[in-house]
RNA sequence: GGUCGAGUAGCUCAGUCGGCAGAGCACACGCCUGAAAAGCGUGGGGUCACCGGAUCGACGCCGGUCUCGACCA
């Protein structure tokens, strides 16, 4: 059987990091790829439980870092990124190790997805026919042209009907003759394995992780954001924007680290949920420690890959 | 001790004239193609504090009990 790269996935606060680090540790030739939506923003550190700089110094890390929080960021700009490391890595016989935490992105990265591009102009257009019109003039529109696509998502999912209606007006194509969608998982040569934990276990994890933010000061982090110019693609951080409102006056710091938890775990649950859907993904029963339990299944992988 | 108010889903609370028990959040399940830590859909869940009464019929009306809060003593 053959196997590429390994790809390690999990929800946050799965332990993900530390596994990798450790897998890493035991081989020079491996160097990490974080697969995570918001790492790529310089200054998001604590909050975005980014790799220490000791550990950075250590093993070789890409896709960290790659914009500043001022910046707008896409999946295809990512999927771009991470290719390219990809090359790079294999070019000098090294062994890229994905950590991955945002599904889309890994996919982006893994399967052979072709994204449209963008139409700004018609994408503005729709924005301001969805004020007066409404989300339902807009989907009626789109099962008029391309009836698939609309059978994809949720008439009310504003963001999407535009999406796909952009494409559309702008392409000239159908929005679902863009690849086979991502409810097909074909053979890929990367080796998937994700952490699993019981759902308890874990939100306790994410719970205490969320306090040891704090103390570390991630509302000193936020504040010093605050100061300058933000985009909305990184306002939206979990753990930012709820301290934001903090910051605003609109809600006490101990309200707004209970939200923080809360949409914390419901966010790993989507994580979970997202995953589940791969059936090329290997999973890994953990209930305590994530390094031991994980790194001999790894080890074994890797032994089989080189 | 007295007066008034409150008690309804895990939480916060709506519930009109007595006529099938509701919302938001939480939770569970699902979706996802240039914002994805985003955006959306579906669902489960009730001794209407308790006991009794009048009524064809009570969360609602009458009597009582308990708990909480405010005020008065």
């Amino acid at each position: 059987m053959t196997s590429g790269p390994l790809v390690i996935l999990g929800s946050t606060a799965s332990g993900k990091s530390d596994v990798a680090m450790a897998l890493a540790r035991l081989h020079p030739e491996a160097e990490l790829i974080a697969v995570d939506a918001m790492q790529v923003y310089s200054g998001m550190d604590i909050g975005t439980a980014k790799p220490s700089w000791d550990d950075r110094a250590a093993v070789q890390h890409h896709c960290l870092d790659l914009v500043d929080v001022a910046d707008d960021f896409t999946v295809t700009h990512f999927a771009q990124v991470a290719r390219e490391a990809i090359a790079v890595i294999e070019s000098r016989n090294g062994c890229p190790v994905l950590v991955a935490g945002t599904g889309l992105y890994l996919r982006s990265v893994t399967d052979p997805m072709v994204v449209p591009g963008r139409w700004p102009e018609v994408h503005a257009e729709l924005e301001a026919r969805l004020e007066v019109a409404g989300v339902e003039s807009l989907h009626d529109q789109l099962v008029a042209l391309d009836p698939v696509a609309a059978a994809r998502m949720e008439p009310n999912n504003a963001r999407r009907v535009v999406r796909a209606l952009e494409v559309v007006l702008g392409s000239g194509r159908l929005f679902s003759s863009f690849g086979p969608g991502l409810d097909t998982y074909p053979p890929i040569r990367f080796e998937q394995f994700g952490l699993r934990w019981p759902r308890p276990i874990l939100t306790d994890r994410i719970a205490r992780r969320v306090h040891r933010m704090i103390a570390d000061g991630l509302v000193a982090e936020v504040e010093t954001l605050a100061r300058g110019p933000i985009s909305r693609t990184a306002r939206q951080a979990l753990g930012y924007k709820e301290l934001f409102d903090h910051l605003d006056g609109v809600c006490s710091l101990d309200a707004a680290i209970e939200t923080i938890i809360t949409r914390t775990r419901q966010f790993a649950v989507r994580q979970e949920r997202w995953f589940r859907r791969d059936p090329r993904i290997r999973w890994i029963d953990i209930d305590d420690d994530p390094v031991a339990t994980a790194l001999p299944v790894l080890e074994l992988a890797w032994q089989s890959w080189n």
